[in-house]
Formats: C-alpha cells, structure tokens, sequence
DNA sequence: GTAATTAAGTAAAGCGTTTTACTAAATAGG
DNA sequence: CCTATTTAGTAAAACGCTTTACTTAATTAC
C-alpha cells in the first residue's frame, strides 16, 4: 500500500508511446496500431498493474456508466432483493450502481438526487420515501427532478402518469386477496394499510374495497387501520382492530402481518383458528412463521429487468414505454381459516 | 430535463468574476473575498442551479469522499443492517457509500476491488466472499489488496492478523450457546455451520467443542453438518443430523435456524418438545418464528460505529487500533427445552 | 518515379475543478 | 510622500483521461 497509483502517463513513459497510444489501446480502439505494440502496452499495463482513474475518464466522457438508485430502506428485504437483482441486471449492462438510502426522508431522497447528479450518474432508479410521494410535496419533488440532466425512472412508487414507471398491479393484488378472504366466508375483515401517500397502499386498499363493495359489502373506517408498512404498525393495527370484531386481517405488507402475528402470540390468539390473516410481499421468512402465512409475491424478477433495460435504452435515446405493470401472485398457505 | 449541467465556468461568466474567484467561494476558502461578492456569487450558483462536478473535484483533489463497501450478499438481513448502519456512521463523517455485492463470489470480489480502486475510494469496508477466504486464496487475494493504495478494514470475516479488523467474538458465542445447551440438559447435540472457511464459523465451532470438551464430551463429527449459512443447508442439515439421536441443534445462523424449524414442521418434529435449537444473528424475524427463536445477537450497531470511524481514522493517518472485537449477546427464547 | 493511399503513431485541446503563486490597487504606517 | 501591508481578486497549471485532427513514413498504383 501508499506506493502510488499507476496512470497512463506512466505506461507511456514506460513503453515508449504516445499518451495518445496507450489510451488508444487500452479502450480497444486502435485500429492503425500494430499487434505488437498492443501487446506490449497491454503487457506493461499488467505488470505495472494499471487500473484506469474512472473519476478522469467520466470527466473526459461525459458519462459514468452507473446508476444512481435511491430506495427508502436497505433492511428492508423488499428493498434488498431489488437492489440485488437491479445489480446484476445493470452489471450486464456494463453499468454499477451508485444506492442511496432514503430511510423514509424527503430530505434525504433530494440529497441524494443531487448527489447522484453530482455524481453524474447516467440514470436514476427511483424509490422515493412515502413522505415525498405526499401530494403537497409533489410540486418540490418535481422541481428537484427538473434540474438533473439524466433519464430517472420510478420503481413501484410513482406520482400519477407523470414519468416513467415500472410498477406492480396493486390494485388488481388487492382485489385477489379481498377475492381469497370474501371467498373463504370472511365478510368482516380488518385492514392494515401502507402509509396512505403510497399508491401501492391506495391501489391495495381500492382493490380491497372495491371487491367487497362489489358484494355489497361497505368496509368500515374503524376497519382500517393506516399503518406505515413496518413491523410495529403491525402490532398496534393488530390491537386496534380486534377491538371490533373481525374474522381477519389483510396486512398490507408481510412485516406487518409478522406484528399481528406476534400481537396474536402475546394475546393467546390462534391464527388462523381466531383470526385469519393474509399478507403482501411473500417474504423468505413468511413460509417459515406459525402459520405459515398466505401472502402475495411481487415479481421483483420482473421489475428489476423492466426497470434495467428500460433505464438503459433510456440513457441510449431510444424510446421506452411509459408505464410497464406487473401483475402479483396469490401465495397461499395456512394463515387463512375457511368459515364455510 | 436535457438543457444542460451549469458549471463554475458559467458561474464565473455569469457573476463577472474569474472561475478561481467561484471556486473559492463555493468552498468557503475565501478568505479575501468581500461578503458582497460571496453573497452574490452563492445567489447566482442557487439561481442557475449549480450542482459540482464530483468527478471534477475528485480529480483535482484526488480523493472522493466515498468509502467503497464490499459484502457477499445484500439480501441476508445482517448485511442489510450493517450497510444501513455504515451508510449513517459514514455520512457523519461527510462520506458516502460505494456499494458492491459479490454474491459470495471471489471473481467478484476481486472485480470489485479493483472498481472501487478505480472509483479512487478513500477507503474500503471488506466483508469477503467465504471463497475469497479459503485458505488457498489467501495469496491472491492478499495481492489483489496490495495493488490499492487506499486503507481498508475488514469487518466480521478476516483473516488471522493481517489487516485491520472489526470483528464479533464468536468463540465466546460459541461457547455462550454451547452452556446453554448444556445446562438444560442436551449433551448430544448436532451443529450446523457456517462455510468453512469462515472465521465466524470456525469461532463457534470452536466454542462449542471447546465447551463440550470441558465437560468431558467430545461432539463425534456425525454430528456436525457443513452449511452455508443458509436457509437450505439448514434444511438439509436438519435432515441429516436428525438421523442421529440428538435433543437439539445450534443452527450457525438464524437462516439455517429456519430451515431446520421448516424441516421439523414438514416431518411433524415438534420444537422444542421433541427438539431444541438455537440459531445466530437474532434477525428481526426470529421473535416472530414459531416457537420464538433462542438465538445470539450480534452488535451491528457497534461493529459499524467501530468500522466507520476506524477507516476514517485510518484515511486521516491516525493510529487506529488493529483489531476490534465485540462480544455477542444472548437472546434466550421458547425454542429451548429444559431436559433437567 | 511520382502521386495517392495506407499505416503508425502523436500533439494538443478539452472535460470541470482546485490551488498555488501571483498582481494590482487600496490602505496604513512612519 | 514613500514604503509596507493588506485587500481583492486572477492566471495558469494540474489532476488523468479521451479524442480529433494531424504528421510522417511506408507502401501501393500506375
């Protein structure tokens, strides 16, 4: 260590050619230089263990091949699948990711898209914490996003048909779980939504009411609990709402389904002999949890190949569809008690 | 979007004043500059909307402000937690993350290296791929480090006195869970470890037969299942450790912990009636399992504190301790039954 | 044998900053 | 009034790389 960074100046020096010609070589682009003198550019490039100064390259580029990727939250898993399967997706591309986590601030998602833009990402992949997705701070969020110079693109989160997006069917998830619970003879359900910004909470929770309308049903306020797609509004949405009485709850989320779970435990409720209880996300833990629950899996598969190639072809100019919706799949297992 | 990126040289033929004159400015190093001038340049700089070119300011200063982080795998909730933690430690400090996932892949590993050599990190936080620790590779990747001229840490996987290092004392966890085992009565046991090549593996391992030994027992090696620290090497694990007649498995990690409990439920074992176990890393979902998982905190928390501001330390060239080591905690649950 | 073409390579400008060393004007000191 | 100092600012080199336009030498065409 603290020796010093070999540049291509050096190589130069060292091979006798031009900074021109080692540059040249060394990107593969030198048509009028003879094998030979490649060869040894390349030799001393190894041997003097070379490794190319990215800073100066994108300086002289104009681009840096990465993707700057803003999420609310790393642990959780949701969030963590994504920028895994976005990292080897983009990879393929020839693309790194530069990820920023929000942790659920509107400070923190303006920071980091201006220092993504400082950063002179290529593109951004977009999940803004629930707190910018609030109307009133639209206007702000859009301002900020109107001074970056690159293609973004939203993931799951979006604002209404304003720009790019690659989302879930949330509606249509809703919908499939009022559909399972409906069907299994549960008429009095209780809901623990996402923060209400969201439209993935929205979008579950039109679906939910939708289906039960549908069958004449009307879900009452005091059946809904508004939670904020963690582990602990679970809990507390678990408490308020067996206050009436419910025959099951629809968590918005699995982390949330996990506190009801644990609220249930606590309070010597049997899930799903007292209660029945369904979630979204399909996390890896949720086929391991007592009961092993019955949830709804998002194709993150899915989503982050959208969301690569479509940031990709954006960067390149070419024109890439709007809106790209993915559809969920029902997950069922045991945490579902049929009444009929 | 697509106008164009305002830069110093604008700002300098905006304000009438040299680029130096801005430049200073912007960096608050001006000490001859009167307040007039300040405030104008600072008005116009929000006005067009200035954002600096990082690669620019990397270049020209030669450092980046950014820690380069390597871990084997994002979507395991440890590391979760521990790039979450890290990325709050370090922006403390003015620093940001340069993310990279090797899949707990060495070719990766190595990639990344070099990226983030490339990248001119200031530093490095390691937590290798378990290949890249093997015994075998030690050389090449002990050369691959030597080519970065920046410092780096590694955190809870190591090699034996090398480099610096921020570590868990996972002998004394070993050892912790090895008693209580033993004093509830189970004196045959099975185990299902980590990769090898693990320190943390071979640390509690260590602890166990350690323990064990001190009480006259020796673990006959039938008894001990090689994983990989996930979910379905604890799967098989169990599979093939329940051939044998033991009362309880200590699960390496809370991973392979559920797998063993996914195992038991699917073959009508109940735990901890017919089985005990114990797992490792107390993820936020093990008080959720059923029955709620004993298992063995690990101090993320500290583990980032101590390797933020020790690669920090280390950048800056202060002194800074070689080696760290905290201890691991308890967490005593219902997946343990007394025999005695 | 000369003009045209190709091969082999290079000089130099530019990317956006930082920073050192400098200048010119104003002010202070005596 | 002259010198010394401070104030207000700037010119220019440097960071490491890319890329365009260019030169010179060698080869080919006729």
């Amino acid at each position: 260590m603290m020796n010093k960074r070999i540049t291509i100046k050096d190589l130069a020096r060292y091979t006798g050619f031009s900074i021109t010609t080692v540059s040249l070589v060394l990107n593969g682009n030198a048509n009028s230089i003879p094998d030979s003198v490649k060869e040894k550019i390349i030799q001393a490039a190894k041997e003097l263990n070379y490794v190319p100064n990215l800073a100066a390259r994108s300086l002289a580029r104009g681009n840096s091949h990465t993707i700057g990727v803003i999420i609310p939250d790393i642990s959780n898993s949701f969030f963590a699948e994504l920028v895994h399967d976005l990292q080897i997706e983009l990879n393929q591309y020839g693309y790194d990711i530069f990820l920023c986590n929000s942790d659920e601030k509107m400070e923190n998602d303006i920071k980091y898209i201006n220092l993504l833009s400082s950063r002179a990402v290529d593109g951004m992949l977009l999940v803004l914490s629930a707190e910018s997705m609030q109307p009133q701070n639209h206007t702000l969020i859009k301002g900020t996003l109107e001074n970056i110079f690159v293609p973004y693109l939203f993931i799951d989160r979006y604002f209404e048909n304003d720009a790019h997006q690659v989302i879930i069917d949330n509606y249509q998830g809703g919908l499939d779980v009022a559909k399972v619970l409906y069907d299994n003879g549960h008429h009095n359900i209780g809901l623990i939504t996402g923060p209400q910004s969201l439209n993935s909470s929205q979008n579950r929770l039109g679906g939910v009411v939708d289906f039960y309308a549908s069958k004449g049903i009307q879900i009452p306020s005091q059946n809904i609990y508004i939670g904020k797609y963690d582990y602990d509004t679970g809990y507390l949405g678990a408490q308020e709402l067996l206050k009436n009485k419910i025959t099951a709850i629809f968590a918005f989320n699995d982390l949330q389904a996990y506190g009801v779970l644990e609220y249930c435990k606590d309070h010597d409720i049997k899930v799903p002999q007292d209660l029945s209880l369904m979630g979204f996300d399909n996390l890896e833990t949720s086929k391991v949890v007592s009961p092993k629950l019955s949830t709804v899996q998002q194709p993150i598969d899915k989503l982050s190949l959208t969301a690569a190639s479509s940031i990709i072809g954006m960067i390149e100019g070419k024109d890439v569809k709007k809106e790209v919706k993915f559809g969920a799949k029902l997950i069922i297992r045991d945490s579902v008690r049929s009444l009929v």
